[in-house]
DNA sequence: GAAACAACTTAGCCCGTGCTAAGTTTCGAG
DNA sequence: CTCGAAACTTAGCACGGGCTAAGTTGTTTC
């Protein structure tokens, strides 16, 4: 979730310039309660700062995990349509197999989009 | 986790022709509390059927999802190989992902294995 | 400036998934 | 046949992540 939530908060301060709790309860589709108690814990975990019905800002490490979490998520999504998945499919997969994607595997993604698949031995 | 479970399931008992609640605890790496409690709930849902210190045999409905989740499993792993990813990455990694990916996805996988990759545009 | 509305928090609940600790059942060896 | 070890269950706890209901704060609009 933290990955989630830092990729989001970074999302809506590219667009907007600042993130509030609402833009988050909409992105996901869950109540105020649950981005409430959310934020507390990755406030808690260092991710984001933020007090109380203020706007919510990223740490160093969140911005950090932010970035790495929106280049997977590219990476992944570009390499499903590359293999020819529809442009609706590919945004969902890509969301949910981008936290199960190692380095290895991106990097195997990447050399394929680069220089096509490797010879069948 | 029902996925995971049903295919461990089917699994022990391909391999050892029943499956004991010991068989997950070793697979899965938790405690014996764990497994009983996730057992009850598979049951619960009309996954597997198993009275007290029996072993645990699935219904149709679990051979269903443990047979697609297999399968499931088999075509990320072999897919992952076959874009240059290493054995043990490819085992650990497809773990995680098949979860997330679409049938429409799956299907590009298998089409990629088949024919190479799409034309790009 | 007061009233209404939007944004947010807090309390209290539920379930899933993990644990420890303690007790029960089963089973194989002696 | 008994006893000890292995397998299993049960109770009780914690945390994540979801909810509703109710209250608080901030802002806009008249």
């Amino acid at each position: 979730m933290a990955e989630d939530y830092v990729e989001a908060i970074a999302e809506a301060i590219s667009e907007n310039g600042i993130c509030r709790a609402v833009d988050l309860v909409r992105h996901f589709d869950v109540t105020h309660a649950t981005v409430s108690n959310t934020i507390s814990r990755l406030q808690r975990d260092g991710l984001v700062v933020t007090e109380p019905y203020q706007p919510i800002t990223l740490t160093a490490k969140g911005k950090r995990m932010a970035t790495k979490a929106r280049n997977r998520h590219e990476v992944v999504r570009t390499f499903l349509l590359r293999i020819g998945v529809s442009e609706t499919t590919a945004t969902e997969d890509s969301e949910g197999i981008e936290h199960h994607v190692s380095d290895e595997t991106l990097r195997a993604m990447k050399r394929v989009m680069k220089d096509g698949i490797p010879a069948s031995d």
